[in-house]
RNA sequence: GGAGACUUCGCCUAGUCUGGUCUAUGGCGCCGCACUGCUAAUGCGGUUGGGGUUUAUCGCCCCUCCCGGGUUCGAAUCCCGGAGUCUCCGCCA
């Protein structure tokens, strides 16, 4: 959710914002008109409910005619707040139907535009020279690290195993992951995967993205898509001590329905309903917000260093950012076997946007209660196993080991095929 | 799955049977002031959060006794539904 002070004092950044999204400006006007709407409700209300209150302390000493008259006028006050209260209600209602459909005010900065107009920050790395590379799934295949017939089988498609150097491929990554915030004072994390209702819709996964989530009807209870969500709602309805940002590590399952994206990524372990992720989220000051994003990327790319990939940096584009998010940025690992980049880490900053919602805050200086700032970003996942793979492969279908990964798989330097080539 | 107890303004707690000076009691903690060489002790005052009004302050007002309904002129208090915590029983790993 916005703040409706900033939409009161200066609706036209909003509007901005809204044209570098490529959304209805008219939304803003909506939102405005319901504060406004709300407000007056309100004010309705409780001046009847004043008088009511004044005159309900007459009532014990009023005897008689007194007391006939008094018993009158309350009476009838007594329909007209209830009525004026169901009034509020709605217009509450109304008021934050109209909240919901404004995302986050786009950072300064942040390019204009959609999916395509991106902004490349920089390109790390140098590609490796390889011919007729083999891509993650052939490789997996001969390792006898990652089999998606069976998943197939037994779960459906867009499922996997990962086996012997897989399985330990994926524990050592995320291993790693956690070492790395550790070392960095986050608190290392192992969160629920399944939440209710309001820690989904209050993380904003319940709007556009509410067909991507998996929902169990017999618990009222949904799967997380990413540990964001349980991070985040960690803290709702608290107040915290925030002299130093708040940072943890989630580690969990992750679960996405893929509605919507048939035909893509059909082959191996891109694209897949269920994967591990190791997640960082910060709880901050807003005017910490936006050094405390550029730390966390700073901390994806060392991990994206570690493992020894090629990737870039890229500033999404306003129209391709989440409804939480006001500024985000994406590193993308080169994939050989695609000739192209793709997505490995994600980072963005959601300012109060989404803690509004969650009601999580701080107390400032003055000990009074203000709306935090969130952020998450990537610092591990399953999808890491593809460029991992594909960039360290050899000719002969075996692939070498990062330096820092070699400790979580047993100090092997090179991963051998397990079949014949 | 079954039965019961509980949930009050940071923490503990009074109030709920018998609806109205509850504008919620007291203690602890915390903050300010006074006193005192310092500390301690003592005294006085303050101390839930949200919202409306206001340029802002001061102030005034409304909501908030787990949540949502209901009864009533009036609900912390009565009724219904729900959530959470705890105890016991059963079942399962």
């Amino acid at each position: 959710m916005i703040d409706l002070r900033l939409l009161r004092d200066d609706p036209d950044v909003v509007r901005a914002s809204q044209r570098a999204r490529g959304e209805s400006e008219s939304a803003v006007d909506e939102l405005i008109a319901a504060d406004e709407g709300r407000r007056a409700a309100v004010q309705r209300f409780e001046s009847l409910r004043a008088e009511q209150k004044q005159l309900g302390k007459l009532m014990p000493r009023a005897t008689g005619a007194e007391k006939e008259t008094l018993l009158g006028r309350t009476k009838e006050l007594s329909a007209d707040v209830k009525a004026a209260e169901a009034a509020v209600g709605d217009a509450e209602a109304a008021l934050r139907a109209a909240q919901l459909r404004i995302p986050n005010v786009v950072e300064e900065g942040a390019p204009a535009g959609g999916e395509d107009d991106y902004v490349v920050l920089r390109e790390v790395g140098t590609k490796p020279e390889i011919e007729a590379p083999r891509d993650h799934l052939e490789l997996g295949e001969l390792l006898g690290a990652i089999d998606v017939e069976r998943g197939a089988k037994v779960s459906g498609s867009r499922f996997y195993y990962l086996t012997g150097v897989g399985a330990l491929l994926q524990l050592g990554l995320l291993q790693m992951a956690i070492a790395q915030a550790v070392e960095y004072g986050l608190t290392p994390s192992i969160v629920p995967a399944l939440v209710k209702p309001e820690a989904m819709e209050g993380t904003g996964f319940l709007g556009a993205h509410a067909s991507e989530v998996y929902r169990l009807e017999a618990d009222d209870l949904y799967l997380v898509g990413t540990s964001e969500v349980p991070l985040a709602a960690y803290h709702s309805n608290e107040i915290l001590d925030l002299g130093e940002p708040a940072r943890y590590a989630g580690w969990s399952s992750c679960f996405r329905r893929e509605a919507g994206s048939y035909g893509r990524d059909v082959r191996g372990i891109i694209r897949v309903h269920q994967f591990d992720k190791v997640e960082m989220f910060s709880y901050c000051r807003p005017e910490q917000a936006h050094d405390e994003h550029l730390r966390l990327l700073a901390w994806e790319e060392e991990m994206l260093a570690k493992v020894e990939i090629p990737y870039r940096v890229i500033d999404t584009a306003a129209g391709d950012l989440g409804s939480s998010a006001a500024r985000k940025y994406d590193c993308e690992a080169w994939v050989p076997s695609q000739g192209r980049y793709r997505e490995v880490t994600s980072t963005s900053n959601c300012t109060t946007f989404q803690a509004r919602r969650l009601n999580v805050r701080y107390r400032d200086e003055a000990g009074r209660p203000q709306i935090a700032a969130t952020l998450n970003g990537t610092l591990a996942t399953t999808r890491w196993i593809v460029p991992i793979l594909e960039n360290h492969q050899r000719p002969d279908g075996s692939v070498a080991v990062p330096k820092a990964l070699q400790p979580y798989l047993g100090g092997r330097d090179v991963l051998e095929p397990v079949k014949r080539a």
